[in-house]
RNA sequence: GGUUGUAUAGCUCAAUUGGAUAGAGCAUCUGACUACGAAUCAGAAGGUUUAAGGUUCGACUCCUUAUACGACCA
């Protein structure tokens, strides 16, 4: 099931469990006091927010005085204007025709004018048709930016969301090492529980690692007939590369057996189940299941290779954990939860002895269980594993970043803990994420067009070191320097292409476009980032003072006036990002704020440093303004698991 | 067959949740570097938003139906 999908990991080896122990801030336990569980009122973070509060009030004050009537809630929306016209915000009045008895131009010219006499917020107006746009005062883009600049940087946004929140992710299988499709789900929950912390949540990452059943099995017996004692160290391989080796070998040669029973006149169907290979690995899942002294040493001795090998993984692309879970520490439990279902009347055994629930009231079908034999299947055990979630960690909020495959098995689950009465069963959100497709097709491993995930990391640095030689502008780094440097780039390049796509749309990987550092790109957010970076570094060193009142400047730029609107957005952004659970809103927003500057620092009148009417104060300013940008930035990458260079 | 998702420029993706002339990037074409860092910026061209109906002052967005592709359940 989750083993074809991207999902994957879930469990690490006792080193990892405990320095995840050790990491109390990211732990369930970390406080949030501040913040408490009730949600503040938006106005009170929100700073674009609060002048449109402004604006709104004004608007109806306007609608009082000229029409004598109130705007109804719902048409009193305003949207940021389109780039082609004047003005900041806009109101659109064809709602309000019937109510007004005036036409849609009329509305908006008595309301803009009667804003421009009596709102200091309010500049000018302009009405198209039926869109009224306002333009804003200097002096409040001006405060607004005070604002934020008295903010610290990642200020938590509060936004009456969950406030304990476990997001499960990566959730891998120990029988082969992860791919482009676990890529996708690692940065996926990596970064939506970064953009839930960024809320004010408490969240707990925990991976769910599928280490038990026939597919370890296969890999066991490859290992065991061909392996010949070889280990991570002798091969020179890393060790979930090594398991996943043995379980192609498995592959191999039993579908060399299926031909073989074939050619001997037995059906595709019969001998598919009466190879000796799978037979052989059928018996050794029973061994375990057993306890077998020497088939657990065996899998012991497989998956601690395996979690080497993902931990190492996991360091290189800058994933983390809280709380690592094993399905053979929870398929125990699942089937108590199958016992408990059984005593309040809620599951049903059928005349073979197998348990199944009912769910066709709920719109699905009837589910199996238990099987008849007792043992469990997949369902068993997610059981468990929700109920172990919920003891240890009470949350109001858990999360499964699953690809969508699984959309029904999803709705099981949360059907089935719903009928056992459970109370976090509404708590559960089911992270859907669409399959990576290739441009030659689908992913499958049978034909061997997995991309390796370690593989594509090491390609993706190898094009930005290329990249970055071609550029020629980092003289004087050291190669240590360089070295992270190209780790930086080629992650954000990946991370970003992964990222910047809808979750739950299937995506298409490009691998020529995923190593693309221009236009819109993570290297290029990075760049930007890089850019103003080197601003900063030259006014401290030419000693512009930019931690002073800005209030005496009377006149901004467009550009400018842009920049800080922009920048405004950031709480919004983050509110939407947490509530859709997309990082892919993050993306478009760090993209917005790199582009935004980039304009304005290609305008001739507002250089920084080489600016003939050298008035320090708007100097002073646009430091300001470029700091808070590239702090801006760097926030928001970094919701997504993606650093910024100082230098590139 | 049942359930469900997706469909927007040549390609990859957006579209403030029902608002203006549907926007970006790549690719193509034209301009801007003895530089505040050109991994940048400005501009051109590129669309019957799969199709047909419907609701609305207004539809890529909501409702029918159809088509295509995908996933899941048998």
């Amino acid at each position: 099931m989750r083993e074809c999908a991207a999902v994957a990991s879930r469990a690490l080896p006792q080193a990892t469990r405990s320095r995840a122990a050790l990491e109390p801030a990211a732990g369930p336990v970390a406080s949030s006091g501040q913040y408490g569980s009730y949600a503040r009122p938006r106005r009170t973070f929100a700073l674009v927010q609060q002048l449109e509060q402004t604006l709104k009030t004004a608007l109806q004050a306007a609608a009082q005085a000229t029409f004598g009537q109130e705007i109804p809630a719902a048409s009193l929306v305003l949207q940021p204007t389109r780039k082609d016209f004047a003005g900041s915000f806009t109101l659109v009045t064809f709602p309000l025709t019937k109510a007004f008895g005036k036409g849609p131009e009329q509305i908006g010219q008595a309301l803009g004018e009667w804003l421009k006499a009596h709102e200091p917020a309010v500049r000018g107006y302009n009405v198209v048709k039926g869109f009224l746009n306002l333009e804003i005062a200097e002096a409040e883009w001006l405060k607004l930016f005070g604002e934020l600049l008295a903010r610290p940087a990642g200020a938590p946004v509060p936004t009456g969301g969950p406030q304990r929140v476990i997001v499960e992710y990566s959730s891998p299988n120990t029988n082969k090492p992860l791919h482009l499709g676990h890529l996708r789900n690692n940065f996926l929950g990596y970064s939506v529980a970064e953009i839930l912390k960024a809320t004010g949540a408490t969240v707990t990452k925990a991976n769910l690692v599928n280490d038990r059943g026939i597919h370890i099995c296969k890999s066991m017996i490859a290992y065991q007939r061909f392996g010949q004692g070889e280990t991570p160290e002798s091969a020179g391989i890393k060790g979930d590369h090594l398991a996943g080796k043995y379980y192609v070998l498995f592959e191999k040669h039993y579908r060399e057996e299926i031909k073989q029973l074939e050619a001997e006149g037995v059906s595709n169907e019969v001998a598919k189940k009466q190879a000796p290979l799978m037979l052989e690995a059928q018996r050794m899942l029973q061994q375990w299941e057993a306890g077998d002294e020497e088939v657990m040493a065996l899998w012991h001795r497989m998956n601690g290779w395996v979690y080497d090998g993902f931990n190492a993984t996991y360091a290189n692309i800058g994933v983390d954990f809280d709380k690592f879970y094993y399905e053979s520490g929870t398929y125990l439990l699942g089937k108590e939860r199958v016992e408990e279902g059984l005593q309040k009347g809620v599951f049903f055994k059928k005349e073979n002895g197998s348990v199944w629930v009912d769910l066709q009231a709920e719109g699905l079908d009837e589910k199996l269980l238990l099987r008849a034999d007792g043992t469990s299947v997949y369902i068993t055990q997610d059981l468990g594993t929700a109920e172990l979630k919920y003891q240890d960690f009470g949350y109001d909020s858990s999360i499964y970043v699953i690809a969508d495959e699984q959309n029904y098995h999803m709705q099981v689950l949360q059907a089935t803990l719903k009928k056992l009465g459970k109370p976090y069963a509404d708590a559960i959100h089911h992270l859907s994420y669409g399959m990576v497709d290739l441009p030659s097709g689908k992913m499958k491993s049978r034909e061997g067009t997995v991309v390796d995930a370690d593989e594509l990391v090491q390609e993706v640095e190898d094009a930005a070191k290329a990249a970055t030689l071609e550029k020629g502008k980092t003289e004087g780094l050291s190669e240590e320097e360089l070295q992270q440097l190209y780790h930086t780039l080629g992650l954000g390049a990946l991370k970003y292409y992964l990222l910047k796509v809808d979750p739950k749309k299937r995506m298409l990987f490009n691998p020529e476009e995923s190593v693309r550092l221009e236009g819109d790109t993570g290297p290029f957010i990075q760049y930007s980032y890089a850019r103003i970076s080197a601003i900063v570094r030259r006014a401290k060193q030419e000693g512009v003072n930019s931690e002073i009142d800005f209030g005496a400047i009377t006149a901004l730029h467009q550009a400018e006036s842009d920049m800080i609107q922009e920048l405004g957005q950031y709480d919004s952004v983050v509110a939407e990002a947490a509530s859709a659970y997309s990082p892919a809103v993050i993306a478009q927003y760090a993209y917005d704020v790199a582009k935004a500057y980039n304009r304005f620092y290609q305008v001739k009148e507002l250089r920084i440093f080489e600016n003939p009417d050298n008035d320090s104060l708007k100097q002073a300013f646009r430091v300001a303004l470029s700091a808070k940008t590239a702090e801006t930035i760097k926030t928001s990458l970094g919701l997504l698991g993606i650093a910024v260079p100082e230098r590139m």
